[in-house]
Parts: C-alpha cells; sequence; structure tokens
DNA sequence: ATTCTATTTAGAAAATTATCTAAATAGTTT
DNA sequence: AAACTATTTAGATAATTTTCTAAATAGAAT
C-alpha cells in the first residue's frame, strides 16, 4: 500500500510547491533548489520523498538529474477523495 | 490557507480510517474510539486536527458528542489534484 | 448534590520528520 | 587523470507529531 506514502509526500507544503513547478514541465535537481531557501541536500531529500511515493520520476542527462510529474498516482488519491464525498447514506452499500 | 491543514489532516492513516468509519453516519467520539487501539485522549487529538481541518464538525446531543463527515473541503483537494494532472505542457498558461 | 459517563485538556515521553553541514558519487570537461 | 559540476548520502540537531497518563469539564442520572 503505497498508498498512505503517496498523502504523507503531499502533506508537505515544499514538496506540494516542487510538485507544482514540475506541472510546467522537467526540472532537474539544482533548478527546482533554486526556488526555496534550502540546501541542496534538504531539496534531495524531499525529492526522494516524492519519488518513493511515485509522485515524480527521474531521467538522467548529462551530468543532471531531471524530474518529472507522475500523474499515474493521483488519480487513486482522487477516487479515494471521491469515494468519501460521494458514498454517502446506504446508496451504494447495497 | 487552511489548505495545507486539510493536506495535513489527511496524512495520518489513523485520521483516514476515521473518515472512512463517518462516511457511513455520524459516531460519537466513543463509537470511534472503540475501532483503535488508543486512549480516548489520542481520539480526541485526532478528531480535533480533522475539525481544525474542517473535514469533519460536531454537534453535542445529550451526554454524547457526535461527528460527522464535511465533505465541502474535499472539493478544494480534489480541485489541486485536478489542475495538477490536468495543467500539461501550455495550455492554459496562455 | 453526588456520582456516573463521555469527552477534552494539559503535560510529558516517544517517534517521526525536516533541516543542516560535511563527505561521498558520478559524470564532464580540460 | 585532475579538477569541476550536480546531486545524493550520512550523521547530527531541531522541530513537529503522535501517543500516553492523569486531571479537568460538562452534562445525565440517581
Amino acid at each position: 500500500m503505497a498508498f498512505a506514502e503517496t498523502f504523507k509526500a503531499l502533506s508537505d507544503p515544499v514538496r506540494r510547491q516542487i510538485l507544482e513547478l514540475l506541472k510546467k514541465g522537467p526540472l532537474s535537481a539544482g533548478d527546482i533548489g533554486s526556488h526555496f531557501e534550502m540546501t541542496g541536500a534538504t531539496i534531495s531529500y524531499h525529492l526522494k520523498i516524492l519519488k518513493q511515493a511515485d509522485l515524480i520520476f527521474e531521467s538522467r542527462e548529462k551530468n543532471f538529474i531531471y524530474y518529472q510529474l507522475n500523474t499515474s498516482v493521483l488519480e487513486e488519491i482522487m477516487l479515494w477523495i471521491s469515494e468519501l464525498k460521494g458514498g454517502n447514506s446506504d446508496a451504494e452499500s447495497k
């Protein structure tokens, strides 16, 4: 159940902002870091968590590691939330 | 920005399970607690966090406090995720 | 008014998470 | 191969979160 990991990953504001940055396209770890007042090591830590949650993936090119959004896991989250909303009274329990 | 609070609240497995319990209808704090191996104090702590995140609301009746799902905030979360998914390339940036 | 029941609050301890500095990797360029 | 660049890993510290026990509230029942 990587599900819990995904929610955990999404719970941090820095990580959510990283995802928003990646919305516009792939970025290197350094590029991402330049948007924050943090050391590269800390950014790397956040990237690792996002990676483990399957929210991003990397591709190496030259000296750089580029990160990209992986939207597929977001579907699952949407589904969970959607069911929480939808499953009212006893409509689906039959 | 209660947005961050909501994500934080959703990041804990116990709290997500509480929400799932409430999906079927209102429950008292005690009823909720009986589903977990935790003291009532801890359950109360989690309920407070869910309340602050606007994910649940309470209504007092007799000796009991009943908790209910509040789905309205979930819309916002869905929207955020949905935009993360949808906003690819430069389709909407124009 | 005392006692009982349901729940919360306070304070402390344990566990987890975010951050830093320093060192390690690994690939690039000279 | 030596030096440089980009990034990660390790280990430590600080901050936050989860959990507990004990005490406080508050309403209900006797």
